[in-house]
DNA sequence: TGATATACGACTATTTTAGTCCTATTTAAT
DNA sequence: ATTAAATAGGACTAAAATAGTCGTATATCA
């Protein structure tokens, strides 16, 4: 109930340190994996999809690794967030218009403009919240 | 991910219909659910946690139901989540002090901080919206 | 006394989340 | 060339949380 995945937290915490490690070299999957203690193979998913959002760029190899594609400044938890969870939504209801498929008490709920407004307030602490601001 | 459950979503719905259905009878369980096509047993227990944490009053009894206990403008959908959820945070480790054993992470985690001041934004929007205002 | 309600604990099913395993590809160093 | 260490990514499994059901007790009105 309005928790955080796992799959975000790694990933709010792998782009920390990526901010506080730009010093010149790449950081692995497994130097944060180890750091943080966390299964290297997740941290190495929630890296590769960071990646694919362009929040971080990386290099292969044996010398390769990730490092920051912006400054942490102009990356907000949101764009984490959204670059890592395909379903943040307060309902699932808010992702595509509802069906009496997909929603079997649409006719009756009167609930779902509101739960929007509260989306976007919601969104809104995220979006208000770069990643500078957590180092 | 950040999705309301159910339970939730129910007692939003069952708490706006006891606001707008207050004219003197006592609202079912039943009749609630039938309203929007939900598990009347689901309901009912909603309704029974409204009750105990004082935000319906209920009559048992043939000509029984329930009613709120306060005005919409009176109850926040704050009050309305902690009643209904145990376990509404955004992490595990923020319900109590974390130890080695709840988080193996904290040694180097160094984003519980940030992530508390972002719960308190998010308590917030719930605090700040009572059930008046999605009526 | 029967019908209809709340009250509530125990249980089951389903879905989501978390985590593992395996294989391919890239690249630096030897 | 070959090896070692890294990213890339699909398929699968395990565990936990959520959603929902069942059964029974109690209250109250007609």
């Amino acid at each position: 109930m309005l928790k955080l995945s796992k799959k975000t937290e790694y990933a709010f915490m792998a782009a920390r340190y990526l901010a506080l490690n730009n010093s010149g070299h790449y950081s692995t999957a497994k130097e944060i994996a180890e750091n943080y203690d966390i299964s290297h193979q997740l941290v190495a998913k929630v890296l590769q999809v960071l990646k694919k959002n362009n929040i971080a760029a990386s290099f292969q190899g044996v010398k390769g690794g990730y490092v920051l594609n912006k400054k942490p400044d102009e990356i907000t938890l949101y764009d984490i967030i959204i670059a890592v969870e395909e379903k943040y939504k307060l309902t699932n209801c808010m992702h595509d218009e509802p069906t009496e498929e997909s929603c079997s008490h649409i006719e009756g709920c009167r609930i779902r403009d509101p739960l929007a407004g509260i989306q976007k307030k919601i969104d809104n602490v995220f979006i208000n919240t770069s990643l500078k601001q957590i180092l």
